[in-house]
RNA sequence: CGCGGGGUGGAGCAGCCCGGUAGCUCGCGAGGCUCAUAACCUCGAGGUCGGUGGUUCAAAUCCACCCCCCGCAACCA
């Protein structure tokens, strides 16, 4: 396994509304990325955290009649309390309004305005005064704000700018000569169309007369900084916070389709001008489109997670996600296919896999785990989750979580048709033929304890609840190496079966 | 106009980057088993892999052109 260290980021998320689908697909990522290296030896840090000041901020918080700050508060809080009982892991959850990002941000902004690459200038654009903000032509609709009917008005605004389009070389070349920097590889594409015309120059300042709620300047307090210069360094400020700044050439950043450009071009071009090393990876995924229409009316067309976990448990919640959708394509959300996955895959494939294993154990040894005896079926059985394990790894390594949980399914397949044709159950009926129904179930409770420790990046609490049926402590999880009839000692008891996927009946 | 993604048995999808028996889940038909969460296993029906042309001994997979569908186009993962 590499040694290479690992920093994983998930977008840090606008602090406008409270946690949905999107936000909670890429956390899902990026906790199952994390355990998966964690269980491999690598060294690694999580980061995700709120993206708190701006435009859309300070407006939903007037809305909600509190100051932005109060109402950021509430949010960001959302924002942890939700990944806390989602069970995710992560190492830091920065908030753009932390002290300390906020320091980060001013040092930074001060060390690229004394470099030369942030310039005043005039900018002169047409301008909702409803709205608050400026409107591109194509915008418009017969030249009138679509929100309040009124032609914008043209005026001339004053504003700080960076020169990212001094960088468009340089950061052309690195798009070219790295074919892994951005992945899949329709998004490095789509980058280099972008970087085929000139990138310009970037606007990274609001005037306090139109926007108070952001990180004053350090060379001008008329002005606050907007939105990416803000937002991107909080991808940094923690780790130089905690003197970790050596993972930051580690970094690998999760994110959406729609902020593909800020990641792709502003912000190497931002690192590029303060000094710093490129990200190592951008990796970035698709859509969950949803279709109201097949969406329960008590769900609507905001999938809350914590109302997932309530209704169908969080592993299932998470199976159908990595499951479901190849990273980097969109998929379709709907409920009748997380239902179907549910029953098929979890219910039928793994849980009754590990209830009729379980059972059998009970029923003929009380329990207690037999010696090995190894005959052709068996080793073909091994073959199988060996073969599964080099697959999943192959394909979590890309990124290709369905291709990885598609692999080890396979292997759960083949154990089913394992007990079919070993047929233990038959065996049992002849008193000489004990041994070997023995030897069959130790065979199958090895298949199950790899199974847990294989999904348990996938499916971390249906890992320990196996585990524990198994009858095997937790760290027991983590020893991916223990060769395949080591885990059980002599005499070792499993645990009576009970179901870890109850079917959903429809 | 530009960019990106799709078009694979009844439904939903994978496979395409690294050409060589067309795979998965659901649904349907028949049978088996009875350890198990009415679960599991076997067999079967059902596909000219959007179209045309090309490269190749060989193309769903590579190339060219064309036809449909869906997104994006300065701040929703």
């Amino acid at each position: 396994m590499p040694a290479e260290p690992l920093y994983l980021t998930t977008p840090i998320y606008y602090a406008n509304a409270e946690p949905h689908l999107g936000h909670t697909y890429t956390t899902v990522v990026g906790d199952a990325l994390l355990r998966f290296w964690q269980a491999r030896g690598r060294r690694s840090f999580g980061l995700t955290g709120t993206d708190e000041h701006g435009d859309k901020i300070a407006q939903a918080a007037a809305k909600a009649g509190v100051e932005p700050k109060a109402y950021v508060d509430r949010i960001s809080a959302a924002f942890r309390t939700t990944w806390q009982e989602a069970g995710f892991h992560y190492d830091h959850f920065v908030r753009t309004t932390d002290a300390s990002h906020v320091a980060f941000v001013r040092k930074i902004l001060a060390e690229i305005h004394a470099k030369g690459d942030i310039h005043f200038d005039s900018y002169r654009g047409l301008y909702c005064y409803g709205c608050e903000r400026f409107y591109q032509e194509r915008e418009l609709v017969n030249g009138v704000c679509p929100d309040h009917r009124v032609a914008p008005s043209e005026i001339a605004e004053e504003n700080y700018f960076f020169r990212m389009g001094a960088y468009q070389e340089r950061l052309l070349a690195a798009v070219e000569t790295n074919p892994e920097w951005i992945v899949p590889d329709g998004y490095r594409r789509e980058v280099l169309a972008l970087l085929r015309e000139p990138i310009g120059d970037l606007c990274i300042s609001r005037p306090k007369s139109r926007l108070t709620w952001g990180i004053e300047l350090p060379f001008d307090d008329r002005y606050v900084t907007y939105v990416w210069f803000d937002a991107l360094l909080s991808y940094v400020s923690p780790l130089a916070e905690r003197g970790l700044m050596d993972l930051w050439p580690a970094a690998h950043h999760l994110i959406a389709k729609d902020i593909l450009k800020p990641h792709a071009i502003y912000w190497p071009t931002m690192l590029m001008a303060a000094g710093l090393p490129l990200y190592r990876q951008l990796c970035v995924h698709g859509y969950w489109q949803m279709d109201e229409a097949k969406m329960s009316k008590s769900v609507g067309a905001v999938v809350r997670p914590l109302d997932m976990k309530a209704r169908y448990g969080m592993d299932a919640f998470r199976y159908y996600l990595l499951r479901e959708m190849a990273y980097g394509q969109d998929a379709e959300f709907s409920e009748g296919a997380l239902v179907t996955r549910l029953n098929a895959e979890l219910a039928n494939g793994l849980g009754n896999l590990a209830s009729r294993v379980l059972a059998m154990q009970q029923r003929y040894f009380e329990g207690i785990l037999q010696p090995l005896a190894p005959e052709p079926p068996d080793e073909a059985l091994r073959v199988a989750f060996a073969t599964a394990r080099r697959q999943l790894e192959a394909h979590v390594a890309d990124l290709a979580f369905h291709r990885a949980l598609e692999a080890l399914w396979r292997a759960l397949d083949h154990a089913n048709k394992y007990v079919v044709e070993t047929a233990p159950f038959t065996l049992a009926k002849d008193p000489a033929r004990r041994p070997r129904v023995g030897a069959i179930l130790h065979e199958l409770c090895e298949a199950l304890r790899v199974t847990a420790q294989l999904v348990e990046p996938f499916l971390p609490e249906t890992a320990v609840r196996l585990t524990a049926l198994l009858g095997l402590p937790a760290e027991r999880l983590a020893e991916l190496d223990l060769p395949w009839g080591g885990a059980f000692p002599s005499g070792h008891r499993t645990a009576p079966p009970e179901a870890l996927f109850p079917r959903i009946e429809t």
